[in-house]
Order: C-alpha cells, then sequence, then structure tokens
RNA sequence: GCCGCUGUAGCUCAGCUGGUAGAGCACGUCAUUCGUAAUGAUGGGGUCGUAGGUUCGAGUCCUAUCAGCGGCACCA
C-alpha cells in the first residue's frame, strides 16, 4: 500500500497508509486526542474524522476548543438529532434540510399539523436523550441510483429530489447515520452525538418556510435553534435578545412619543411632533449634505397616469403592487387610471426631457424627498422599516458612460461621510448583479457591472455578492445596516441603469452635435426616512445624537419659588437654538428625572432655590448618575454648541 | 401573499372547564413643596379588534374578516 505524507501544524511531517482516516491520525498520536477530537483541517478543507485522506497534506486535528469547527459541527449535529428527534416522535413526519446558520440552525419538515410549543419541548427532551446516548456518527458514500431507490422505498420525496439535484460533476452523494437515523449530508460531523454539548441549545421557534424557497412549492414547518458550545454562551446569547427587545423601534416609538400606526392606515406612519421632529432635522441635514454635493432639488406628483408607468416599465412589472388611484365615473371628466407613484425616476426623467441638454449639463444631479406608495404585501410590513407610504432621500444622477465610475466613487464617500455623522462607522456592502428576468443587452450589463464593482472596490469596499438581485434595469450596490436583533436592512443604494432613459426617450446633445443617451444612477444615502430613522432608533437604543433627540432639555423644577427661573431657562435655551421644555408639576424631583430619563431626554437641568440664588442650574445627562452645578451662562453656551448638527459645527 | 401565534382600559398584562370584566402604571382631583430613576389619598375610564353564528346566557365555543408579531416569499 503506497504512503503519504502528512504535515501538522508544529511543521512535523509523519508517513501514512494513502487512505488514512483523522480518526486513525489522532489514534496514532494518542488515546486522549482520538477522544477529544471532532474534526480536522486537511489542506483547508473542514475534514470528517472518518473521510479517509488520499494525498499528502497539511492536516490539523480540531477538539471543541477550536471555535469555529466546534461551533460548525455542535450546529450541524443538532439538526440531525432534531430532525431525528422528530422522526422519532413522528414516524409519519417528512424530512427536508437543515443547515446551519447565524448563532444555531434550521430544519425543515414536512407535516400536517402544526408544531406546538409543547411539541418543541418534547423534541428538546428527545434530542438530550439522543445525546446522552453517545450514538455513533458513521457515513458511507452511495451511488446515486441507491439512494434515490433507498429514499423512493422510505418515502422520502424530498431527499430523492435533493439526490436529484446534485451536479453529476463527481461529487459524492454523502450519507450520514446518527445511530440509526440516516440522512443525506455533505458533512463532516462529529464522532458520535455525546460530544453535543446537552445544556447549550435551544429550539426557539416554528415558522412556515416554502421548500427550496419558491412560493409556489410546498409551506414546510422550519423549527430554528440555537446553540453554543456552552451554557454560558447560551445563556448570554439569550440575554442578549432580551436586551435587543428593549431597543426596537416600536417599542421604543411609543415610550419616546415618536409615532403610532393604527389600523385604518396599515404600512404608514402617524408622526408624533417628537418623531416628526426628528425626521425634519435629518432631512434638513439630508439636504445641506445634497446641496453640497452638487445637486438640485425638485419635487413631483404623487399621482400620476398609468401610461407614465406603462413606458416606464413598471406597470408591467409591479401593477400589484401599486395603489390605483380611479376618480368616480361620474364625476370625472375624463377617464383615467392613476396611480399613486411608487418610486421617482420617471418622474426625474420627465424633467430632465424638459429643455434640451447639452452634454455640458452633466452629470445632473437631481433629488427629490420623494414621497411614494406601495402596496406591499401584508407579510412585508415591518414597524416603520418596511412600510406602504414612505419618503426617500431619492436622486437621480443623469451622466455618460464615462462618468458612471467616478459619480460611483463620490457617492460612496458622499454616503461614508453621512453615516459616520450618523453613527455608522461600520456598513455592509452589497453587490447585486444580472437577475434572469431583466432589459437590456449582455453588454450593456458587462459594462455597468463592471464600472460599479471598480468604484466601489477603488473606494475600498470589498462587496458581498449577490448573484442574480440586480433591479431589472440594472446592477445594484446595497448599503446595509442592521436592526437591534441583526437583521439586515439596505438603507442605501446606488443602480446603474441604461434602461429607463431609453424607454421615455432622454436624451442630450454631445459634444459632436449628436443626440445621445444619457446613463442614469439611481441612488439613495437613507434609503428612506422611515426605514433609516428606525434603524437609528434601535442602533442608539433611543439615546439619539443630542441634535436629533427631539426634547433635548427638560428643565426641572424643584420647588415652586423656581417657576419663574424655570421659564427664564427654556426661553434662554430656545433662543439659543435648543429644543427645551419646561417641567413645573408639582411632583418630586425624583421622579420627574425617571420620566425623562424613560423618555430619552438627553439633559435634565434641575433648578431649586440655590439655582435661583445663584443664577446656575444642575445638569444632569441621560445615563449618568452625577450631576453638575454650572452657570447658567456657560450651559447655554454648551448646550447651544451640542445642539448644532455635526455638518454645522463650526471647531 | 403563505405558515404559525396574538388581539381585554392610553401602556403592560390577569380573567380555570361559557354565568354578563380586574390589577399595576398612566390620566383627573386633593393633600404634600420635596435635591436627581416612581409621595400619599381618592376618582373616572373598557359595546373584550370587527362582523356573523351556536347558546337561556359568549371576553371565553364556531365561522369569516381586519390588524399586529415571528419566519418564508416579495422588496422598482
Amino acid at each position: 500500500m503506497s504512503q503519504i505524507s502528512l504535515t501538522f501544524p508544529d511543521g512535523n511531517s509523519r508517513s501514512y497508509d494513502k487512505g488514512v482516516t483523522p480518526a486513525d491520525v489522532a489514534a496514532s498520536i494518542s488515546k486522549s486526542l482520538a477522544k477529544k477530537a471532532i474534526s480536522a483541517n486537511v489542506d483547508g478543507a473542514h475534514w470528517d474524522m472518518q473521510w479517509p485522506i488520499e494525498a499528502d497534506a497539511k492536516i490539523a486535528l480540531n477538539t471543541m476548543q477550536d471555535v469555529a469547527p466546534a461551533l460548525e459541527l455542535i450546529r450541524h449535529d443538532l439538526a440531525h438529532i432534531m430532525a431525528r428527534a422528530v422522526q422519532d416522535l413522528w414516524p409519519n413526519v417528512k424530512v427536508t434540510i437543515g443547515p446551519v446558520i447565524k448563532d444555531g440552525w434550521y430544519y425543515d419538515f414536512d407535516r400536517e399539523e402544526p408544531f406546538t410549543p409543547e411539541d418543541l419541548g418534547a423534541i428538546e427532551k428527545k434530542m438530550r436523550e439522543i445525546i446522552n446516548s453517545r450514538d455513533p456518527v458513521r457515513t458511507e458514500v452511495w451511488e446515486r441510483a441507491r439512494a434515490i431507490q433507498h429514499y423512493t422505498d422510505t418515502g422520502e420525496n424530498y431527499k430523492v429530489e435533493l439526490v436529484n439535484a446534485i451536479p453529476d460533476d463527481g461529487q459524492p452523494i454523502r450519507m450520514y447515520w446518527h445511530g440509526d437515523w440516516q440522512d443525506l449530508c455533505r458533512g463532516p460531523h462529529l464522532q458520535h452525538t455525546g460530544q453535543v454539548p446537552a445544556d447549550a441549545f435551544k429550539l426557539m421557534n416554528v415558522a412556515g418556510a416554502y421548500w427550496r424557497g419558491d412560493s409556489n412549492n410546498a409551506m414546510l414547518q422550519r423549527i430554528y435553534g440555537v446553540a453554543f458550545q456552552n451554557k454560558n454562551d447560551l445563556k448570554a446569547h439569550l440575554n442578549m435578545l432580551e436586551e435587543a427587545a428593549k431597543r426596537d423601534h416600536r417599542k421604543l416609538g411609543r415610550e419616546m412619543d415618536l409615532f403610532h400606526m393604527q389600523e385604518e392606515a396599515p404600512g404608514q406612519v402617524f408622526w408624533h411632533p417628537n418623531g416628526w421632529t426628528v425626521y425634519t432635522e435629518l432631512q434638513d441635514y439630508m439636504r445641506r449634505q445634497q446641496r453640497k454635493g452638487g445637486y438640485v432639488e425638485v419635487n413631483t406628483p404623487q399621482v400620476v397616469d398609468r401610461k407614465l408607468w406603462e413606458r416606464s416599465g413598471h406597470w408591467e412589472k409591479y401593477q400589484e403592487n401599486m395603489f390605483i388611484v380611479e376618480v368616480d365615473e361620474e364625476h370625472a371628466r375624463e377617464k383615467a387610471v392613476n396611480a399613486l407613484k411608487p418610486m421617482n425616476c420617471p418622474c426625474h426623467v420627465e424633467i430632465f426631457k424638459q429643455g434640451l441638454k447639452s452634454y455640458r449639463d452633466l452629470p445632473l444631479r437631481m433629488a427629490e424627498f420623494g414621497s411614494c406608495n406601495r402596496y406591499e404585501p401584508s407579510g412585508a410590513l415591518h414597524g416603520i422599516m418596511r412600510v406602504r407610504g414612505f419618503t426617500q432621500d431619492d436622486a437621480h444622477i443623469f451622466c455618460t458612460e464615462a462618468q458612471i465610475e467616478s459619480e460611483t466613487a463620490e457617492f460612496i464617500d458622499f454616503l461614508s461621510r453621512i453615516y459616520k455623522d450618523l453613527g455608522f462607522e461600520k456598513f455592509k456592502v452589497k453587490f447585486s448583479d444580472r437577475p434572469e428576468l431583466r432589459a437590456g443587452s449582455d453588454e450593456v450589463w458587462d459594462k455597468a457591472e463592471a464600472a460599479l464593482l471598480s468604484a466601489t472596490r477603488a473606494a475600498g469596499f470589498e462587496p458581498e455578492m449577490n448573484p442574480g438581485e440586480g433591479a431589472f434595469y440594472g446592477p445594484k450596490l446595497e448599503f446595509v445596516l442592521t436592526d437591534a436583533i441583526g437583521r439586515d436592512w439596505q438603507c442605501g443604494t446606488h443602480q446603474v441603469d441604461f434602461v429607463l432613459p431609453e424607454r421615455l426617450d432622454a436624451n442630450y446633445i454631445g459634444p459632436d452635435g449628436n443626440k445621445h443617451r444619457p446613463v442614469m444612477l439611481h441612488r439613495a444615502t437613507l434609503g428612506s426616512f422611515e426605514r433609516f430613522i428606525g434603524i437609528l432608533i434601535e442602533e442608539h437604543a433611543g439615546k439619539l445624537p443630542f441634535w436629533l433627540a427631539p426634547r433635548q432639555v427638560v428643565v426641572a423644577s424643584i420647588t415652586q419659588e423656581a417657576d419663574d427661573y424655570v421659564a427664564e431657562v427654556v426661553q434662554q435655551l430656545r433662543s439659543a437654538g435648543v429644543r427645551a421644555e419646561a417641567d413645573v408639576r408639582n411632583e418630586k424631583i425624583n421622579y420627574k428625572v425617571r420620566e425623562h430619563s424613560v423618555g430619552k431626554v438627553p439633559v435634565i437641568l434641575a433648578v431649586g432655590h440655590r439655582e435661583v440664588d445663584e443664577r446656575t442650574v444642575t445638569l444632569r445627562r441621560l445615563g449618568e448618575k452625577q450631576t453638575k452645578v454650572a452657570p447658567l451662562a456657560d450651559v447655554l453656551a454648551d448646550l447651544s454648541r451640542e445642539s448644532t448638527p455635526p455638518d454645522m459645527q463650526t471647531s
């Protein structure tokens, strides 16, 4: 039998028989390692202890101390153990797939009756039994025909489909057994079920999910679980979720009296005075940024004849998601079907088309705080993050092909500065390329994708790839922020579009005296005010930066004799541009401090007879215990400076 | 839109197997004038999401519908 040489992390090599497994290797080193090992890294690939090694390689054996492989295996084995537990309890349930995800795993089942919370408890219990039984994990590579026959015989029709979907490119069809329970799986897995910590996982919830992610397919039941290396990590995770729930923008929106939503206007926001203050502060800030950035601002109609949407192509694709506005026929002077504008781009093209444009006018950056309405599917709505009525900080840049790259670079810079001002130093960038259903030739897509990508990389970002997720008219850069519990939300976007200018016949006169098509860049920085404010609230846990805080200062009296002084302080703060309120209610200072702290007011100024006499105030900042007594004039100057937005700070 | 869960006072929630609604906070009034996260007393407040149905009787059971929540699908 031929020999191969395996090189260990310490640089030493040993030779083994060809086809040696990591389990053999571990056993050749020590008995305890053979027991402790969970998997190996073989030339960088995560390798099951049972898989044979056929050639010289670098090898490292993993134990539970190696976090990444340990978590991967724990979660993956738990997926199998859970599926086994479910089939032990309900033999008629069909299994499908069960991958590892962030913090845990899920497994999709086909079962008539819904899983109940009690079922989850029973499954967890069964899973612990399986773990405690320390059943060996075994693997074999099967012929495709045998696997299909096996799953046909056992009635696992989803598995048949999965086997058939495995490409015929020499990739092995691998079977795994956890005890007697069998699943199709790429692996690797642990050596036996007892290697999974029995006290560091929890089944979280059941949800519906379509088979293979396609809404035309059957709806399966997905059970989500989380798992860690030990009990404490699990506890910390559950604790984190509990803390995150306190930062939920829907909860804080109510507590801070920012907005509400109600049944009569689903997916639309009633902004209260506090929330509207945040909104307008943010809008003022964006308007200043856009002016500085060389944008012109426009405004376009809300109700637009369907003819324009037909020409732009949106009617065909998005008709069902548009609010249709029809005038009562009896009273209508002319019959027309209109739609509430779901987007601003066609309207901006129409402005561009007014008057002949020259290449000297390009790039033309046209911005609008555009109110849009989209009839989003009911299940998509989520607080103020995904709504049916929203306002984009939208702009369209009309430019030449040659300008795409520099305009993209400039926008990325523009967005980064703004996100930084708003407290987001880091954000994800995703790149979505051509979808299957699209307009425009491959040649045009090649150009657009290349230009977007190279500008993004030049700006220092390596985008995450979203294959096939682009808009129908062009590739897309997405700037993604996450909410309190880690869900991704697309906020900023930057898209190249060669299609719409064509469809709506926009053109400019080039240096050659001929008509040319401009390229259109669709871009939004915040995305929508609604979503961005939602993210902002969660990111800051309601403690918004001072300049954005709706109620910046409450001046609270300690006794009635300070009431006049309170009024004076409030007046002076307001004159200095600070949003200040008086609280002269007949309540104890403790009560007032608590109430305004809960309301996330960043600064409380308490005044009693001492302050009146000395013309000082006692200042307390949100979240801090200690207070500071200072002359009124000093505090006025400080707070006035603090309330100035970051882009208007002078020093 | 799909699967599941939820909907009782402004908010958070209780209300067992059907016998016609309850707490805390909030709000009003009175007392208290207080030094940094809840002063005390007292009072008012709900057609139990909506519409049907079963029943002598429905917050409780059934049907439909609306909205919200968690996922999935969608996201110009």
